[in-house]
RNA sequence: GCCGAGAUAGCUCAGUCGGUAGAGCAACUGAUUCGUAAUCAGUAGGUCGCAGGUUCGAUUCCUGUUCUCGGCACCA
């Protein structure tokens, strides 16, 4: 009996491992439970789910649980795995679930069990007297439980609603063995070490400000990346037949108006008062238009694309705009490079017909898949379908989330379904990038759209010699410059390929009595449009190497008195360690092999 | 925006149970001219995030505030 109640579910998971962690991870939160009750009586449950990693519980306590807290918490939860209780299932009746947990005191559970499907069985854990509401599957006893570690505290909402009581997660990992649970601490310091923003102030690649929240200060050697990415992308874009194209910043709140930006999202824009301030004048008096910083591109393009008679001759026409936007994200929200209020998209908009939204779209995921598989980023394709608030019709929507579904499958890309979760405007296809610490960040994005050529008014003649509405897809392959660096960075751990990396070669004198040699390789590289920097500093050239190694430099030419009698260089890649002599130009040639933007044609 | 934590030298961090601070690296000066992961010696560097309060005295305690971090919520 209690062997099969814990075979209970196990076809749901992908692998019998998965099974078993989850089972394992999701028993640990109740034991957890079990302790924060000992820790403070009249502790209120939540939800305990297992996560990818681990577990967390969201308990309502009377004051903030604190790190020294977790460590009570530890203690007794130590306790609980020592007692070795097993875990049973019963099945129980509503009124018997109601009335258990209504007496005890949780009335977040009596408020679960009435969202219950009434068909729905109840069933309830019980460890050692510890019981859970919970269809589990459970590990056979708390002794299965021993290597776990309580990991942080935050504050989270009853049922993820922003409206309800905001109450205690405690976070959690636990591993089937200590060497697994070791191995996981460990990671985490590792990866750590490769978070984007310690990366970013080691390498000198970008800052942020106080005076300026949310807004990178892009230092020479970022810039340089960023700008190399951007033109890459351009590049490769107008490969694609696209049409590059520069916008303004500011408009007109009538804009924002038509666009809907002005109903829908005003309050993450920055907006202001035309008119010079006059003395006296109060800002009500001001009868000056308001003004408003752009969050995004397609008004614009919406704008160019009506600025004349349009042909279906010219469809798709492909704008593309690496433009400055700005969003007036919450503080709260903020975060390094993955989350900012300025930024710039690799955006682009296509104006198309619907016979033509499939091959566009499919081409799309092609372009987008390429341009990954490039850098050797793994993403996730997302689909995402009509939401409950939506504008239009229900069997346009139908016609276009089958013609995003059927280009994903022409693409054969795997990707998942998020039912409900499209924009209020039209379905789309989003690609997610994990992070360093494994969160995972929306980069990639396809989004159709019918309302904003409406909202436009956007016609093109067509063969019939009639009008009629083009759709719109927004599209972004990197998404945001700032946040896809920030992810690149991550990536590489900051050892860039030699394509975007800001210094490509560091000569590097053993003495000075070689300086001569040098100041003219630097110059031959230079003139051969490496991008060179020399250290001639007096330390010792095992110093300069060591320094080299901590910049992640992917060359460095060694210039000693060998080299200044046979003219050559002594080379030292980051990757592949020392090459040995080479003459100049067998550097240059191999550096601008190296150097080709992968993805250019 | 919400819950919690934090802010000390350019960077990483220590410290002061209230008596205005310290290390390593980096910088600068001098010596050294050296062959693939740290040459030696010296010098300089800080309104201890900002503003108030308590106190004889605050970087330390309290309040507010800005920013950062971990989550939550948000994320056309």
């Amino acid at each position: 009996m209690a062997v099969e109640d814990h075979e209970r579910g196990r076809e749901a998971f992908a692998s019998e491992e998965e099974y078993r962690l989850h089972a394992l991870r999701h028993s640990t939160a109740h034991i957890m439970a079990e302790a924060i009750g000992v820790v403070f009586p009249g502790a209120r449950f939540a939800i305990g789910p297992a996560t990818k990693d681990g577990f967390f519980y969201d308990v309502d306590v009377p004051r903030s649980i604190t790190p020294e807290d977790l460590a009570r918490i530890e203690e007794e939860m130590k306790r609980v795995v020592k007692r070795n209780s097993p875990f049973e299932k019963k099945v129980v009746t509503r009124d018997e679930a109601v009335a258990l947990f209504g007496a005890a005191g949780q009335d977040f559970k009596v408020e679960r069990i009435s969202l219950l499907d009434e068909a729905a069985e109840i069933s309830i854990y019980d460890h050692g007297g510890f019981v859970d509401l919970c269809r589990g599957p459970h590990t056979p006893r708390t002794g299965n439980c021993k290597h776990f570690k309580l990991l942080k505290i935050s504050g989270a909402y009853l049922y993820g609603d922003s409206a309800n009581k905001q109450l205690q997660r405690v976070y959690g990992t636990v591993w089937p063995t200590k060497e697994a649970l070791d191995q996981y601490l460990f990671r985490l310091e590792e990866a750590k070490k490769r978070d984007h923003r310690r990366l970013g102030t080691q390498l000198g690649l970008f800052m942020f400000h106080d005076y300026a929240p949310g807004a990178a200060f892009w230092l020479p050697k970022g810039e340089d990346l960023y700008h190399t990415l951007s033109e890459a992308m351009r590049t490769l874009l107008k490969d694609e037949g696209y049409v590059p194209v520069r916008t303004p910043m500011v408009f007109d709140k009538a804009l924002w108006e038509t666009s809907g930006h002005w109903a829908h999202y005003q309050e993450n824009m920055y907006h202001f008062a035309e008119g010079h301030h006059h003395e006296g004048a109060s800002d009500e008096e001001d009868d000056s238009r308001i003004l408003g910083l752009k969050p995004m591109n397609c008004p614009s393009h919406m704008l160019i694309f009506g600025s004349q008679r349009r042909s279906y001759r010219e469809l798709p026409l492909r704008i593309h705009d690496q433009g400055v936007l700005h969003r007036n994200e919450v503080r709260g929200a903020l975060g390094g490079l993955t989350r900012v209020r300025q930024f710039c998209q690799d955006d682009a908009h296509i104006f198309c017909t619907h016979e033509q939204i499939q091959s566009e779209v499919a081409d799309l995921l092609n372009l987008v898949r390429r341009v990954y598989e490039c850098f050797g980023l793994g993403f996730q394709a997302k689909l995402s379908t009509r939401p409950q608030d939506h504008l239009g019709s229900v069997a346009l929507w139908d016609q276009a989330e089958e013609s995003l579904e059927a280009a994903l499958k022409q693409a054969g890309l795997e990707y998942k379904v998020n039912v409900g979760d499209g924009a209020f405007y039209g379905p789309k296809i989003d690609f997610d990038v994990l992070d360093a610490l494994g969160r995972d960040w929306q980069c990639a994005t396809i989004q159709l759209d019918f309302q904003i050529p409406q909202r436009f008014e956007l016609r093109y003649i067509g063969a019939d010699n009639a009008e009629h509405a083009p759709v719109v897809i927004h599209r972004a392959i990197f998404g945001s410059f700032e946040r896809f660096i920030g992810i690149l960075i991550e990536h590489y751990a900051g050892a860039f390929p030699l394509w975007l990396s800001p210094e490509h070669v560091r000569v590097m004198t053993v003495s000075e009595k070689s300086l001569s040699h040098g100041l003219a390789v630097t110059a031959a590289l230079k003139a051969a449009g490496v991008k060179v920097t020399f250290n001639n500093n007096d330390d010792k050239i095992g110093k300069k190497i060591r320094e080299g190694i901590g910049d992640k430099v992917p060359y460095m030419a060694i210039i000693g008195e060998q080299e200044l009698e046979s003219g050559g260089v002594a080379v030292r890649s980051r990757d592949h360690g020392e090459l040995g002599a080479l003459s100049v130009e067998d550097l240059i040639t191999r550096l601008r092999a190296e150097a080709r933007v992968p993805f250019s044609a």
